[in-house]
DNA sequence: CAGTATCCGATGCGATACTG
DNA sequence: CAGTATCGCATCGGATACTG
């Protein structure tokens, strides 16, 4: 017997419940985030999701792919494929970007900051590094969580003109500028909810090494694209 | 022992996960859409969502309340519950409607149409009469969707004033307006696929009684929200 | 590296019935 | 009318291991 109501379905007429079938699944908002933010291959959106099992990861790529949301494009037969916005996915772009900012208006920094995860901090980081901003076309950057257990707690910036790798075994260059801090006030300077100076000040954060590239961290490392909207909870 | 991951949680810093964690539960963005719409009580909320239990949405308007979305408000100890958006409810319009205009955009509507059903069409033509552009200020207007069974084929919108009721079953007024038509062609019309004049030429609607009224038809009787959205989609 | 196959358990959710 | 209580199943998704 067929089923009558197939999982996840609305039938609905209404856009909106057309629409959150594909775009609210879970997990499906944020595998469209990190779409948006640029990656396309299957391991650097786990990254992004990295609580997701790659098995949920692969399902939800062919349903967008169905949807017509990405299209899943192999430059050869066999060989990996690249998962691109289709312009019906680019077109979520605000959709998914107004979730965020409702998301950074109206929900209590401390419980996001509940979710900490170094790895994941590290990888969002990387994107929004700014190379040219840097003193240095080639430099290292070192950042250290010193409160975690010692096999993940330093992850490496390697920057290269317009390259930015992050490693989280030591690729052996020279490091340039060590920043150490607590995990808790590197996210929240990331998140915007609260200033690197603010943090330095207060002994949270420190920098040592190059002192050129030290000063000009405020300008090359970039931030949540969500920073810059301000809490409109009551405080 | 406490369970590490709590269902529906994602456990990311990031805004969009935070956010989607509320937003983005089953069934949420059609309450919200219906809260936004103005539904206020727990069976009218109903009638936007038919096929939602009522235990689950009952579950759900708590967690709306307890994410601070909505707040249930009892005029009278042991009375009616009013659910209203607070103002960071009332902020996620943005959100739920850029939600509907990328399903009006990019959703093929054949498959829109596929989920017909005429209480919920009913609901929500009803709520976009404008009596004032009604000539008469009182009057009733008899919809009929013959193919369906008879017991659940007509409806009637009894406008007084600036209230409009939706009745299923016949209330006794002198009808000033009957209109005939298939499910699926008012269904269109409704959302913008279609115009009512297309499809009375077509044969797929009919008017019958009052001229005056049904001339004016076609300004009186409010089209879903996303209908002046044009799709996108390849043609 | 880029996924897929299999398994199994938790839980989300639907159906129904019930109460103030 | 406005919900709540209970039950039981389906399914979703996590874990793990495996392959090209």
């Amino acid at each position: 017997m067929r089923k009558q109501t197939e999982p996840g379905n609305y039938n609905q007429f209404c856009p909106v419940a057309m629409a959150a079938e594909i775009v609210c699944s879970k997990w499906t908002p944020l595998v469209l985030r990190e779409l948006l933010a640029g990656s396309a291959r299957f391991n650097d959106l786990r990254r992004g999701v990295p609580k997701m099992s790659p098995t949920l990861l692969s399902k939800r790529l062919k349903e967008l792919e169905q949807a017509g949301v990405i299209s899943a494009h192999k430059k050869t037969p066999g060989g990996v494929a690249e998962y691109k916005l289709t312009p019906a996915g680019e077109d979520l772009r605000d959709t998914i970007m107004s979730l965020g900012i409702w998301g950074q208006r109206w929900i209590e920094s401390s419980l996001s900051l509940k979710n900490l995860d170094p790895s994941l901090l590290m990888w969002d980081m990387r994107r929004n590094i700014v190379p040219t901003l840097i003193p240095n076309r080639k430099c290292s950057v070192q950042f250290t969580y010193p409160e975690l257990p010692a096999n993940r707690n330093t992850w490496w910036l390697v920057i290269d003109g317009r390259d930015v790798d992050l490693c989280s075994v030591d690729p052996g260059f020279d490091v340039d500028l060590y920043v150490s801090s607590t995990l808790r006030s590197m996210t929240a300077v990331w998140m915007g909810h609260t200033t690197l100076k603010a943090e330095i000040a207060a002994g949270q954060v420190q920098l040592t090494g190059d002192k050129a590239i030290a000063r000009s961290i405020h300008t090359w490392l970039g931030l949540s694209p969500f920073a810059t909207e301000k809490t409109r909870l009551a405080s």
